[in-house]
DNA sequence: TTTTTTTTGGAATGTATACTCCGAAATTCG
DNA sequence: CGAATTTCGGAGTATACATTCCAAAAAAAA
């Protein structure tokens, strides 16, 4: 994530540094409405009452609420692949994959395990009803797909993996074990289904370890 | 206060073969279209007009619409626990296991990988927002859970797996891949994510497999 | 400073949607 | 059969919600 510009806003070139600051305060806090209530039922007053803005204003840096939804997309996809990438990046021992495991289970014991997915529960509220919102989503999903691959891969090159290990079905399948695992810990309020699902993958990939 | 009915018990009138075709078809419109777009987006007029009602009959059947969306949910817990447990019930071995792979990839490809998991995408919609859909989603989870439980059990004691194995965590380990799975098969629109969870699940189910 | 552009306040509008109401037709029951 | 109950048609209501509009304040540009 470009830190200059977090909520990667580049489609208006004449947005003072004033509007710059309110277009991002309404993406923030229709992330945050969107993420607690869904989409459908967080409504362009929830958002102004939130952000502390008036309607005018919500016309005035969106075109509707479909192109808000866009870019609430893009700011979530930003902080979920920042904050995976710090672990992924460096995916040098069981240690460190076990330290991302750390990361995804201690955000859901804080938030006491509301919530889900942040990417997951938008794919699944817009994937069916909103193809330009289907596509963002995909790219996203792709691009996190991507960098638990790269982990994995610098694993094996690292020779930490054996050459039966395959980087490409394992990160699939791990991101589906935490997607699983998000979505069964919000269910249930209970931090143990994304800690299981996470444990059992790396316990299947600790059989490719490399004696 | 009303002392022929001091708990406020509203007295539901009897229902007439009729009445209960008219119901079971308002809810089967219901399910199919909250599943489709949603439950947020089904409006009660699309409900109507899918089960050739009118609304005065869409409030002689159900008090409101979170009561029909709680019977949607009890509609689609019934259809998916029968669904697996045809095969669950008899998992005798690694072919069985496969052939339960097999129907759920199957749904999927004849569908188009459209529309993902009946409950799963109930339950991210609902879960933070209607406490009485919660609870009735977080039971259905844990049924199909515990039929999936019982299942390895079951190859445990047929002797199929070794002792190191634990069916609790598996279970759920499985039921996290099969979310996650159709989640992401959902978004892209492709059978390889459900595929490669459940497979790479099931691979490490076989590292228990007795010799 | 003057002019132009951007940002803001808030009332107004139109439509979508959940839900109600009244009476009539159909069905069941005694 | 006749009375009671259930089922049905459809107009009507109230409100929530996305979006528009006008004009003024604030900021930037000239």
């Amino acid at each position: 994530m470009d830190m200059n510009n977090p909520l990667n806003i580049t489609k208006k070139p004449k947005l003072t540094k004033k509007g710059q600051e309110t277009r991002s305060r309404i993406i923030v806090a229709a992330a945050e409405l969107m993420y607690e209530q869904g989409v459908a039922r967080t409504t362009i007053e929830d958002v102004q009452h939130k952000a502390k803005i008036s309607s005018s204003q919500m016309y005035h840096y969106f075109k509707e609420k479909k192109e808000l939804i866009l870019e609430v997309i893009s700011y979530q996809t930003s902080k979920v692949i920042e904050n995976h990438r710090r672990y992924l990046s460096d995916l040098d021992s069981f240690e460190a994959l076990y330290a991302w495991r750390d990361f995804i289970v201690d955000i859901q014991i804080k938030r006491n395990c509301e919530g889900g997915c942040p990417l997951g529960s938008l794919a699944s509220e817009l994937v069916e009803t909103n193809t330009e919102a289907h596509q963002e989503i995909m790219s996203s999903f792709f691009e996190w797909e991507d960098s638990i691959r790269k982990g994995l891969r610098y694993m094996l090159n690292r020779g930490e993996l054996n050459s039966n290990a395959d980087p490409d079905k394992l990160a699939l399948a791990l991101l589906a074990a935490l997607q699983g695992g998000l979505l069964l810990t919000q269910v249930r309020r209970d931090p143990k289904p994304i800690i299981i699902a996470l444990d059992t993958m790396i316990e299947h990939i600790n059989s490719f370890k490399k004696i």
